[in-house]
DNA sequence: CGGTATCCCCCGCGATACTG
DNA sequence: CAGTATCGCGGGGGATACCG
């Protein structure tokens, strides 16, 4: 994007930032993301060619610096304390969109994107030691999208798209817009739950945990406004 | 702008706040502008047409409405609570653009911008009663671009580009960037008022007085990392 | 003054194919 | 996996002219 003609500190900052995609960029980065391929995961229908673009300007603007990895395969890219800082203007705009922008249209519900996200936001500490599979299928997704498994360990949380070897600790099965709705704080799991909309399977001790281990959306704690 | 295909708050908020030219129109909602060409004033650069269509999209995003002049000619634009909520999203870019954005080029240096930015900061209370008239002379600014007068008032800043019919109280001579560092918080009004690289013009008690009534830019307090 | 209508150019971006 | 290179189109947006 050129220049605006004037100095004002939005101007110049708006150069950089409202780029296509380059706030969902900034927010993967925000959220731990360092490899070329999980920031893609985060922000699935960018193209490879435009978020290396991306993330060069990111580059130049000084927000990140890029660091070879030792393989000589690619690259790791790290946020310097000015793309840190982002962080603020990321929850600034998310508050707002979460209370103010347009309703979610079927278009919005990628199951992928939906369980990337809550892979980020579960609590590992509130899980049995050791690895803990949870499988979740979206009972209305087409049959590439509509399995997802999450491997829990203490410190990490991977996110499979193929049965990842491990027997399921528990099975969660609703359809993508009620776990979507859940996740961004419009409907309450309880109530889901109990109405079968979200229906687990798996034994009694882990069923009844379940709700411990979702943090939810950082967002989830606004609410929309009509 | 499209969708991202995902329903991140953030993304949705996107949709309306990155387009070209967006955050800059709000800025001026923000500020007090109610009447296109005030907008386009704090926009220069932005062709009518597409003003136009921003405004409209405001409109459909909620966060402005339009109301009918009472002289049938245009409307009036007034943000809704969601367009002033987003004094919280320019607040944060802002402070980041003043602190982390790019150097500014000759490009920027608009001296009509300038003044249509100082003119929302002026502290008439620390005024004389009734009518002060202040020249600024950009001394390195081709003629068009060269004079502007800020006519002040208890309630009301105008600006003019041509002489206003009242007799100037205060002549500010200066070159573009220099004033435009002192508005946005870089040197100190003081240090180019002894240098000499602001000139003042007028009775000893006005001069005297002239620094109490620059508010400067409201993102000066924030200084420049490099 | 506050728009609308039209034209047209450029380049942003997606798609695809290829490399190490 | 993490890119680079190339091509081609679509439409965003600038310029200009016109209206009420």
């Amino acid at each position: 994007m050129s220049a605006f003609g004037q100095f004002c500190p939005i101007a110049l900052a708006s150069e950089v930032l409202t780029q296509k995609w380059m706030l969902l960029i900034v927010r993967e980065l925000n959220a731990g993301s360092r490899r070329f391929n999980d920031i893609r995961r985060g922000v699935p229908r960018i193209s490879g060619t435009l978020l290396k673009q991306r993330l060069d300007q990111l580059e130049l603007a000084g927000a990140l610096i890029k660091k070879p990895l030792d393989n000589g395969a690619g690259d790791e890219y790290l946020l310097t304390d000015a793309g840190r800082e982002l962080k603020i203007v990321l929850g600034a705009i998310g508050e707002w969109g979460q209370i103010w922008a347009r309703d979610i249209t079927p278009e919005d519900l990628d199951p992928g994107w939906l369980v990337w996200a809550m892979h980020r936001r579960i609590d590992t500490s509130q899980m049995p030691a050791g690895r803990t599979v949870l499988e979740i299928e979206f009972s209305d997704a087409p049959k590439t999208q509509r399995f997802f498994w999450l491997v829990c360990e203490e410190d990490s949380v991977d996110v499979c798209v193929k049965p990842p070897g491990f027997e399921s600790d528990l099975i969660v099965k609703t359809e993508i817009k009620t776990l979507a709705e859940v996740w961004r704080g419009i409907r309450p799991l309880k109530t889901e739950l109990t109405s079968g909309r979200i229906k687990l399977s798996g034994n009694e001790n882990i069923k009844k945990q379940f709700p411990n281990w979702l943090l939810f959306s950082i967002f989830a704690k606004f609410k929309k406004q009509t």
